[in-house]
RNA sequence: GCGUCCGUAGCUCAAUUGGAUAGAGCACUGGUCUUCGGAACCAGGGGUUGGAGGUUCGAGUCCUCCCGGGCGUACCA
């Protein structure tokens, strides 16, 4: 049952009636903040009385009059400016709620109350998109955790979903391993150990680049920059005898801001001069370093040469290649998060040619300072479709991806989860898009901040390089076993096996990682802390999982048997004020899934799974289930129990997480 | 410079996209126990939502300016 959307159906017919076109403000009911306005509210009459250039509460009473509600709410108030509050009728929620439980007629004990969509919609959802000459880092972490659980609600409603990751696989960083494995390759290591032997390559060629690159264009960069600011300073002095106050603050605060400015260029400029002095100090480094003075363009001529087809660069691409997907795919069993496919950048790389073409034919891109590029209304730069050499780029990528994806599976929309940093690219992407003829679907990109550390920076190793992901999971894993640990010991009989322990600490601290990012809203960053994410009390996945294995071990305190309990028509009694409140909050799991899928924001679910659990716990300390006054109470009672047990089991594994038994 | 996002309780975060008295957790103070799982529950203090104007029945949310930050900005992905 969707109670929202039930409501809106029926404000929706009484607002039409009252006034043609103004079906549009249905939107506006929405559930109350506090209850004491009710369980809904319906906002719509204040901006309805401005259209209709009528007294607000006047109106409010005539949709009041026109609405068809009696069976499911109370008779509705009209409040302050014009709201209408809506109290769902006891009867009612009882009614509906035993239904649920039962389920008689679909005999899905997961269906819980959700209603497919009316809509069902094809999405293609674009997510992860891991590298495969690197590990995996805690960057990934979110695309893949928000993408995944995206995956699943939009499936649960209904919708068809494929899920699609885009691997980079024939860019720039395969072109490093390959001029690694010329160069610096331990034959042996290969053998025993590919992936960890090509992850060393990689990141030894890496720094090499990285060391010419400071030595020969960041650093003269900078060094130009502190000179052309410090020569604006000098200009600025003598300014500073303005006549006008306004013009002198001005100039005050350029004057500092730019100090400030060179202050910091100082302090890059030596951070990168102490690297480098690092690096040449580094025994095994240093003396590489004048050897591959020009490992930078070396290094694009072997991904060119790779991309033109030479014969030595491909082999090694496919003789790689296995070994880093199943290195990628371990981390994906661990995680529980599967694609449908995993068409890589290599996938498309015979039809980049075809791409620019065609948009150079259709006279959408030209030729501008020897690249080829799409000049879009308003954008400062312009979006390179391929480069002064020939080779093609990310831009060029993701468009030919666009066109398979909708000459093979049409769908109505194509979700990107990608982090805010490429929200420009996207921008341009999708404009393109629309100008090469795509114009009926739906292209979202649905971004999120960054992953900071306690000190409010980017979370990085005290060295400053990415943490990689698998770390990350073991030391979550870690804590969370010797927390299971300490506390199953302090029990007067310890309740879980070595085995049971090893896997709820799997268990809890996946968990743990995936609801804390989860929880945040997507679009803001958000500060990683073991401690925060593996607490028992409040909005973590920890405090769900008690919250679960509580409800659940009534059932075996009480010898319950789960099956014959759902069997029960007997109706339920909701006279407790807290059986209540569970009852509203187990009804309204289905609109907030829809709500989820809205606005593509699964912290909405993490929310209500917070606010479930909670209600549940109010039920708990006031209403007696096992001890309860007669066997019709105890028997409506447990059915309460084993609603709310199977929602937050539920709710948990649309966001990709596993519940335990017992911790 | 231009574009874009952000600034909310001591800390970490919410706030149904313009709705009623801005909510949680941690920390702090005080309470609840003959434990249906105490890894719990309840209550209290704590806020000029960075600042100043404006729009309107109503602003954390929208517009203008200011302060302070993040990110992006022609051939990386």
């Amino acid at each position: 049952m969707n109670v929202l959307a039930d409501l809106r159906r029926r404000f929706r017919a009484a607002l039409e009636s009252l006034d043609a076109g103004a079906g549009e403000v249905a939107d506006m009911v929405l559930p109350s903040k506090d209850p004491k306005f009710g369980d809904y509210q319906a906002n719509c009459a204040m901006p309805l009385g401005k259209r209709l250039g009528r007294p607000p509460r006047e109106i409010a009473q005539e949709l009041v009059d026109r609405l068809e509600v009696a069976d499911l709410c109370e008779p509705p108030e009209i409040a302050g400016p014009g709201f209408i509050n809506l109290r769902i009728r006891d009867d009612w929620l009882r009614d509906q709620l035993t239904q649920i439980v039962g389920d008689p007629n679909q005999g899905d004990p997961d269906r819980l109350g959700i209603v497919p969509t009316e809509e069902p919609k094809t999405y293609v959802l674009d997510f992860s998109s891991p590298n495969v000459a690197k590990p995996m880092h805690v960057g990934h972490i979110r695309s893949t955790v928000i993408g995944d659980a995206l995956c699943r609600v939009l499936r649960q409603l209904g919708h068809r979903v494929i899920s699609d990751n885009h691997i980079g696989d024939w860019g720039t960083q395969f072109g490093m391993i390959i001029y690694g494995y010329k160069h610096f390759a331990d034959p042996q290591a290969i053998a025993t150990d590919a992936v960890g032997e090509l992850s060393r390559l990689y990141q030894r060629v890496n720094q090499l680049v990285d060391y010419h690159a400071t030595r020969e264009q960041k650093t003269p960069a900078i060094e130009q920059q502190i000179v052309e600011l410090a020569a604006r300073l000098e200009q600025m002095h003598d300014a500073t005898e303005l006549e006008n106050p306004k013009d002198r603050k001005k100039a005050d605060k350029r004057q500092r801001q730019s100090e400030g400015q060179l202050v910091d260029l100082r302090a890059t400029l030596d951070n990168l001069r102490n690297q480098m002095a690092a690096a040449e100090n580094d025994p095994e480094l240093g003396p590489l370093l004048s050897q591959h003075a020009d490992i930078g363009t070396a290094v694009l001529a072997e991904t060119a040469a790779l991309h033109a087809g030479d014969p030595t660069n491909q082999a090694l691409w496919d003789q790689f290649l296995p070994a880093c997907l199943a290195s990628i795919d371990e981390t994906y069993d661990r995680l529980h998060v599967t694609f449908d496919h995993s068409l890589g950048e290599s996938f498309y790389h015979d039809r980049l040619a075809g791409v620019v073409e065609e948009l150079v034919e259709r006279d959408l891109a030209r030729e501008s300072e020897g690249a080829i590029c799409v000049f879009l209304e308003n954008d400062d730069a312009p979006f390179i479709i391929r480069k002064k050499d020939g080779a093609f780029l990310y831009a060029t990528t993701d468009l030919a991806t666009v066109q398979y994806r909708m000459a093979e599976w049409t769908p109505d929309a194509i979700i990107y989860v990608v982090d805010h940093r490429q929200s420009f690219h996207f921008k341009q992407l999708f404009e393109t898009v629309k100008l090469w003829g795509y114009e009926g679907v739906q292209l979202e990109h649905v971004s999120f901040g960054t992953v900071l550390g306690e000190d409010g920076r980017p979370y990085k190793t005290r060295s400053g390089t990415a943490v990689g992901l698998t770390g990350l999971l073991d030391e979550a894993v870690e804590r969370a076993l010797k927390i299971v640990c300490d506390n199953d010991n302090a029990r007067d009989v310890p309740l879980l096996s070595e085995e049971q322990r090893q896997s709820n600490a799997e268990r809890i601290g996946i968990g743990a990682i995936k609801y804390a990012d989860l929880a945040h809203n997507r679009t803001s960053d958000y500060v990683f802390s073991y401690d925060k994410m593996l607490a028992m009390n409040g909005n973590t996945a920890a405090y769900m999982q008690y919250s679960y294995a509580r409800v659940r071990s009534i059932f075996g305190k009480g010898d319950i048997d789960v099956d014959s309990l759902r069997k029960s028509d007997a109706k339920l009694q909701l006279d407790h004020p807290s059986e209540r409140a569970l009852a509203l909050a187990l009804l309204q799991f289905s609109e907030t899934l829809e709500r989820v899928a809205t606005d593509f924001r699964p912290n909405h679910l993490t929310a209500y799974l917070f606010e479930l659990a909670s209600a549940y716990s109010r039920f708990f300390e006031n209403c007696p289930v096992l001890k309860a006054e007669d066997d019709q109470q105890r028997n409506s009672r447990l059915r309460l129990c084993d609603l709310t047990a199977r929602t937050l089991a539920k709710g948990l594994d649309l966001l990709g997480i596993q519940v335990v038994e017992r911790m």
